[in-house]
DNA sequence: ATTGCAGGTGCAACCTATTGCATCTGCCAT
DNA sequence: ATGGCAGATGCAATAGGTTGCACCTGCAAT
């Protein structure tokens, strides 16, 4: 399992600063049980840090993102999360009707990944994908 | 195929009153020959009704998403388009690099879609996907 | 330890989208 | 044709997210 300290050093090594705001940032992201939106990113690492600025945590998740240090997903909610990629890939399933997020195996979509490489010649990021639909007790 | 005289007498066969801005807006969706943004339907039926406001652009877009009469893409540039049924459901790749977009036949996802179907009883809506990557010009 | 500066941050303005509320109106029953 | 009202609209306030710009700072070179 990669740690916080790997990702740190990945950030440096590629040229970027590491500032104090990054790194509570990141902390923040690493230490979520679970999937983190930006607002509770926020919240959580103000506790440490007042002067903390919103965007500042859109800009770096967006750096993270472009780094492929964190997965983002919309589950549907208006409101989109983070996950530390140290934590795995994995996909979900929601339901419309009862809200419900079902984990989903990243295997299920190879054979689409395949598919589109072998057609279209089309590289598919599928980190972390979402699927709306109707689960087994509501169809 | 359906034309939007059938999608109207839809929208009042479940009760839904057939109001002149929901008409406009309609027309603008089917007429359009691509995907249209809610700011341009907005500004394509403000020209013939000026008084026409954009939350009942939005909320009429809402409505019919609901109805399954319109599909919602986010293509990636912050905004969300929409597309008619009545031209037929179609996916969508899009590079992040070049921001192409690709159409997609359906029948790549059937598999998935009986997968999802058969290992968790999950009825998948995959009316209208966008899934980022890499084009063939670009990975 | 000091300096220079590209990269990062805070701030405020802006944009898209949503929501509460008062007013208006399509359409059904009469 | 008319009246009543649930549902729809317009308006304004609000919220989440983005962006331009001036100032600040991590860090590499000295």
């Amino acid at each position: 399992m990669v740690k916080t300290g790997d990702t740190v050093s990945k950030l440096s090594r590629q040229g970027y600063r590491l500032t104090p705001q990054r790194l509570m940032i990141l902390g923040a992201v690493d230490g979520a049980d679970d999937h983190i939106s930006t607002e509770e990113i926020y919240m959580q690492v103000c506790d440490q840090y007042p002067h903390l600025n919103i965007s500042t945590v859109y800009r770096t998740l967006e750096l993270l993102k472009e780094l492929g240090l964190v997965t983002e997903t919309d589950l549907g909610d208006g409101r989109v999360r983070y996950h530390s990629i140290t934590k795995g890939h994995h996909h979900h399933l929601v339901c419309h009707k009862c809200g419900q997020t079902i984990d989903l195996d990243e295997s299920l979509l190879s054979p689409l990944k395949s598919a589109l490489s072998r057609d279209y010649g089309f590289n598919a990021e599928l980190r972390h994908l979402a699927i709306f639909g109707l689960c087994k007790d509501c169809r």
